[in-house]
DNA sequence: ATATATACTTAGTAATACTAAGTATATAAA
DNA sequence: TTTATATACTTAGTATTACTAAGTATATAT
């Protein structure tokens, strides 16, 4: 029941922290889900059906690029993600607006 | 554009605001509208058609009960909205599931 | 008498994340 | 060898949500 709201919550912030996460260098799919249900403990667990298509839309939107890796060491085709300028400077006014709201929630809410 | 981001990341505490207000005690729609806006800074500048399909939303689910003000001073009719246990009980969940993701963004996204 | 502020309602739209499936490859287990 | 599992990406369909943009109605100020 409260799972609604959660999920409802955690809207919006996923694009801001799938970018923050390609700030370290460039990072394919399944690793960007790893590395975000790691990092956030748990908080963060996204299915492949909710990545994925994340990650197309920052790519419309010209805030990441992808690149198919060359077949190296005949492992599994990965399709890479790397920041673009317009990312960066895209994460930088998503984190502002992050903590504006975060701020006026907490001040409305209170000492709970 | 990066209104749209601000605009996702609003969503999905805009519930839990409101339920907030109304611990305070009954108040109606214009109200809540105002004070919000007071209280955040301008933050949170609700329109009447986001607001009021919250405060239905939130009847249906039975976390708050709704009267109409008997008229009594030839006033404008009011819907007076007050909590209810279970509104009482749930905006403790949301806010426990609020502090869980803030303290997950927070960490995700370290010292800026 | 008219304009403005108050107050609530509703239809239609756009954006987002989810569920649930599918495809394909590499590696471990049987 | 065959099967199962983990990796990796894709897509269709659905539900939820907030917004825009109207509309209705009343009280007060001009």
């Amino acid at each position: 029941m409260q799972e609604k709201y959660e999920r409802q919550m955690k809207k919006g912030v996923l694009d801001m922290l799938v970018l923050q996460l390609l700030t370290e260098g460039r990072k394919y799919g399944y690793q960007l889900i790893a590395e975000l249900r790691e990092k956030s403990e748990e908080i963060f667990s996204l299915k492949e059906g909710t990545l994925y298509p994340i990650l197309y839309r920052l790519e419309d939107e010209g805030l990441v690029e992808s690149r198919w890796s060359e077949p190296e060491n005949r492992q599994i085709p990965r399709k890479y993600y790397l920041m673009t300028d317009k990312g960066r400077h895209t994460l930088k006014e998503m984190y502002r607006s992050w903590r504006q709201i975060a701020d006026g929630v907490e001040s409305l809410m209170g000492r709970q």
